[in-house]
DNA sequence: ATCAGAAATGTAATAACATAACATTTCGAT
DNA sequence: ATCGAAATGTTATGTTATTACATTTCTGAT
């Protein structure tokens, strides 16, 4: 299976295939591209976020123990939502069910690390694409195939951190999901117009 | 009690008593000011909520029933997040509980009628301040005092809208929520600069 | 090397949030 | 007055998350 990146989260159109075919090999400030499942070579995607995971924690000096990575990693799985419950079910054998506790610490302090980000909308989870920086970023949640793709317009994050000073209003965290449909699941003939 | 509204949900600088004081009388397509509590006259903050609603429903030819409008007559008794089974205690009596299916049908028609929002990251609901047209908003939450604003600035909303549509991303819904502390809860001292 | 405190994990119970399925009542148009 | 649709009532259960406390594992000071 073959693996493609794109080198910019901020192209002058829409993604799609020729543009990501073309682009260069990512690097850690860079995002993953989830823009075309064909094209995405996934097993690569996970050795690389917990390639990332492991640099930044020994960096930071946090333990990124067996069952916090295990649970980095089955998030990683793929690029949709994933449930706390959902991984409880995957983490437990006949032996052994995992307890919720298990899995909400686990989440608890991979989001601490910024490792993933929590959906609000969706009491959910998903894999940071760039986790190195603190940052504030704006999630595309396809209803349609599920896929979340994070979005990082710092143009957007300082507008929004603005418009909220400006009320007089102090910001420490920014919530910014948008439901809708991705690029692969809007009904052909219905693309929005390029700009 | 008196009351104050503020005519303009965009003032050039953050919003405060001096500022709120001078304003003018509110009109259906402007906002109310959840800014200073101390000059807010609440019970009318709520006859002018409800009596909107009752406008709207009518002239949109559905019915906002007794229990409809109970329900949002709860959630306005503040400008804080309201939770579905605060609602649910608050409507029950000695003589008679309210099931939770109950209050989540009447929050969801109060939903689809634009009259309240939920805000997704405290799994709650909020008065709309301007109920008369679909918008997608920004609210500012406190977590101080709990309190809500409701912003909504067009220019914030189009630009998230440009972004996803940039990535081929079709926009149902924007969920933009904002954590972080109000001007009242801001300890002395610590105020954003003026800009 | 060992041991004390801190960090992490295990476990049981329960709280908090939300919906499915079906029965009954109320409303409104004819 | 009656019929169908809308709204509400009721029971049960599904889903998400936390509290409290016990045990184990890790780490650093000695």
């Amino acid at each position: 299976m073959l693996c493609y990146y794109i080198s910019d989260i901020n192209p002058a159109g829409p993604a799609n295939a020729s543009v990501i075919l073309g682009a260069k090999r990512m690097t850690t400030t860079q995002t993953m591209s989830t823009s075309d499942p064909l094209t995405h070579d996934h097993d690569q995607c996970i050795a690389r976020a917990l390639d990332e995971a492991e640099r930044l924690c020994a960096q930071r000096g946090v333990r990124l123990t067996p069952l916090r990575r295990r649970v980095l990693e089955e998030i990683w799985q793929h690029h949709e939502v994933v449930k706390a419950y959902d991984l409880i079910h995957r983490l437990s054998t006949e032996d052994h069910t995992v307890k919720p506790p298990t899995v909400y610490r686990a989440l608890e302090f991979l989001l601490e690390q910024g490792l993933i980000h929590r959906i609000e909308s969706q009491n959910g989870y998903i894999g940071c694409s760039h986790p190195a920086l603190a940052h504030q970023c704006q999630l595309l949640i396809c209803r349609g195939c599920g896929q979340v793709e994070e979005l990082d317009d710092p143009a957007l994050s300082e507008a929004l951190q603005r418009e909220a000073e400006s009320h007089g209003f102090r910001v420490d965290q920014q919530i910014v999901e948008v439901r809708g449909l991705c690029p692969h699941c809007v009904p052909a003939g219905e693309e929005a117009p390029a700009r």
